[in-house]
RNA sequence: UGGGUUGACCAGGCAGUCGCGCGCCACGCAAGUGGCUCGAGGAACGUCCGGGCUCCGCAGGACAGGGUGGUGGGUAACGCCCACUCGGGGCAACCCGCAGGACAGUGCCACAGAGAACAGACCGCCUGGGUACUUCGUCUUUUGAUGAAGAGCCUCAGGUAAGGGUGAAACGGUGGUGUAAGAGACCACCAGCUUCCCGGGUGACCGGGAAGGCUAGGUAAACCCCACCCGGAGCAAGGUCAGACAGAACGCGUUUGAAGGCUGUCCGCCUGAGCGUUCGGGUAGGCCGCUGGAGGGCGUCGGUAACGGCGUUCGUAGAUGGAUGGCUGCCAAACCCGCAACCGGAAACGGGACGCGGGGGAACAGAACCCGGCGUAUCGGUCAACCCAUCCA
């Protein structure tokens, strides 16, 4: 499970992490992430929201979504924040199938920021647009 | 042995591996690291009641408004629980009841039906009249006139609520007297109503008796009446620390009282200098509250019981983008399928193992301030008491 240095706790971190990040969807789940300071540990969050199912269902879901987020950080250990959103397909995935697709929409997301960062001044552009716009 | 009723309890187990949260201990300047303890439910759910707790200055009156509704008790309190009463269901154990008042008043009672709330005459029954007819008698030469009786049709006037039919319900039931036919018109018994008396019970009420009048519909989950109860908001309560910013315009007002508070309205009381609208700007973090409580177990005493007194013992989740778990394997009860030793049978066939193989293998559901209830969801399992039927002694 996800200790709670790697895990997102504010509804700041959330927001700018959706708006700003890079998406991209499997058929369980929505994954955002978006770069912080290589050497802070990568912190992920979850959103289940009650369309995926009752309060039983949503735990074991998060519980899942946390385990295959915990194992991750083995390859994305810093550097990331990442916020999954569960799909209503979620709820009735086998381990097998929310894992490998948390895995493989991480490893989309995680190139394609690797791929931006090797260009740093449209990084520097697009990170203070946004803090203009939120500003 | 089978069927049933009620109550209590359980809510898969074991192992491996990788982890999470609070607390404590050790090390470390610190970040942190290591170890140990503890870590979801019978409904944690719905949020339908009742309380604790917090704030609203005190928690005033009247009227509104809301709730409850047999009686007595239990409780912090309740719409909950226990016991009893009444009514209903069941052979029984037992279960169910939104169980005050319809002589305070108002309203409503569809459809059907002749008639439905100071009832009603459709059919039927009965009486009388009219019309035409038959028979008999009398009068008359005859046509005919008149009287009596009769049955039928039509029609008119009345009597009749016993019968038919309609309906959830038709103004007591049964039998008789009575009558033109009928009718509580009268009588007997029964049911029910009102009043009174006696006895029992804390009481709801129960048992017995007398008199009256012959009969009184339902609906209060319609308004309403009666009795009793109820201040509001809620842990995003509330407190505290840190941090950020920038004000401007207009209106009303400072003892001739703005704006508030006391659930709504009115009265009455209180606070007493700001308040409202628009534009613009900032923050949306930490900590406390936060878990020891009307707490659980056992014993004993009181009580039919719910429950209470006393003694003793136990220490039991506190997250906050939200821990209490993820994955893997094994075992196992129902239950299903196939094969079957064996049993019954002439056979067809039927049954089928503390037999084999395969399948199947756990429901409903996740704390969020805390309790007491209720309601709802739920694969199944265990135990106890009791009832009925059957068999044996």
């Amino acid at each position: 499970m996800l200790a709670t240095p790697n895990r997102l706790r504010t509804s700041a971190e959330f927001s700018s992490t959706v708006r700003s990040g890079v998406r991209y969807g499997r058929r369980n789940v929505v994954l955002y992430a978006a770069p912080l300071d290589s050497g802070e540990p990568t912190r992920i969050g979850f959103i289940v929201s009650k369309s995926v199912g009752n309060a039983v269902a949503r735990n074991l879901v998060k519980r899942r979504l946390r385990e295959a987020g915990f194992l991750s950080l083995s390859t994305y250990g810093t550097g990331l924040a990442i916020v999954v959103r569960a799909l209503p397909a979620s709820s009735s995935a086998t381990w097998a199938q929310l894992s490998v697709d948390f895995d493989v929409a991480l490893a989309a997301v995680a190139r394609r920021i690797v791929t931006s960062e090797s260009l740093p001044k449209a990084v520097g552009d697009r990170t203070q647009q946004e803090r203009n716009v939120r500003g």
